[in-house]
DNA sequence: CGAATAGTTGAGTAGTCTCAAAACAGGTGG
DNA sequence: CCACCTGTTTTGAGACTACTCAACTATTCG
């Protein structure tokens, strides 16, 4: 269940001749609950997610878990950065992703200008969204938080205005993520149904029904 | 109070001979409660904390207030990233600080290998540390939050296994990093002292009594 | 010294957590 | 097709923690 992924050369060569090719990053898949073993991926230590969701794991003494970063579609992820963290990246949905070694994605950043600022932005994104993470951690109520990471999913789907949003996630893994426990976050969907701020029929689509008020209580007016 | 920050002719000619020199970085002091405004900082965006502290400070609807990341001595801040942000760079602290250029930046980092390893190095440190304080908000107690601070302070100020922090930060600020009333704050301080854990006789420099134990309360063993 | 700011203490309340159990969903095998 | 199993989500009742508001003490600075 919580295996840890190894690149053996079965992945490597399932996309590539037996030699890495300069411009063909590869592209490998994992399971849900698989957990990323940087030292496994000494050689590869440049990850870009085009699928699912990796978030970074952290388990308190006491069993409570918390996901401190989510890494969605797009993002980049240097898996050398968290071998000194005190938390796992753990594979939160089915990931698919672009593989690169430190040189080729280096490489990959000279020669097409266009990556490279996709890549330096999303860098800078990142840490926008981390800010604004403890933001919705700090002080916020359950209902707050809930409102706020609807607003994140859509934002980082790109969603643009759109009503109907998907979380992807599990319960479990929204409420660790948001600070929660999945009672409390379940409890809280509630309230937005029962208030008419949210409408679901499924646990993964839902669809905004008053965007202001939802934004209202997001950012904490009328607590 | 909270004056903004502009960089005037004044504070430019003070280091300089009228123009930026290539190779000598502008420094600047900001007083404490100073608001630093990226709009006037687009020259000189590129910022190195060399004394004091400055807060990404947040205001909820009604009030409530939040210091998502802080920036300390060494750290290196892009004030263009935050033109976006939902809060505002705050002085909590006397600040002083290097003042570069984009290009100047850049030029540096090319010309002093050692000047670009250390940003480099700095800027993944502060997603660690980011990720980490989302561990700190989400799930963790007051004295938890409180214990994670003191070794939070100790590991940025470098200070080893030094039993003597200097926390620096007022209560009020170190209570809206952690996601705290100032008054809980208050009694996780009481608490700790209480318990032996730390003892101290001004607000800002504590005494770590015993280590392993605040250790497993910072890490949520024994909840 | 008095005013202003910063930090602490106390009592009552609101909100989240805990634990336990029930409802629901998806897949498997008879 | 239905009974069954497993994993996920929801609901309920009671305990506990942090919040609120208010008053009080300590410290800083004219």
């Amino acid at each position: 269940m919580t295996d840890l992924a190894y690149i053996d050369d079965s992945n490597f060569l399932s996309h590539s001749t037996g030699h890495i090719q300069a411009m063909t990053p590869i592209s490998n898949t994992f399971d849900q609950d698989t957990i990323l073993d940087g030292q496994a991926f000494r050689d590869l230590p440049l990850l870009v997610v085009t699928k699912g969701a990796i978030g970074l794991k952290h388990t308190l003494g006491d069993g409570r878990q918390t996901i401190s970063v989510l890494f969605l579609e797009g993002d980049v992820l240097d898996l050398r950065q968290y071998l000194s963290a005190s938390g796992k990246l753990a594979c939160v949905l089915p990931v698919t992703a672009f593989l690169y070694s430190s040189e080729h994605f280096k490489q990959k950043e000279q020669d097409n200008t266009k990556f490279h600022i996709d890549q330096t932005s999303n860098r800078a994104r990142q840490q926008l969204y981390a800010a604004q993470h403890c933001v919705d951690l700090a002080r916020k109520s359950a209902v707050e938080k809930l409102a706020s990471f609807i607003f994140e999913c859509r934002k980082r789907q790109q969603l643009g205005r759109h009503l109907t949003v998907s979380l992807r996630l599990r319960r479990a893994d929204i409420a660790d993520y948001m600070g929660l426990r999945a009672e409390t976050l379940s409890r809280a969907f509630a309230k937005l149904r029962k208030h008419q701020f949210i409408e679901y029929n499924n646990a993964d689509e839902i669809h905004i029904l008053n965007e202001p008020a939802l934004r209202q209580l997001a950012n904490g007016k009328f607590a």
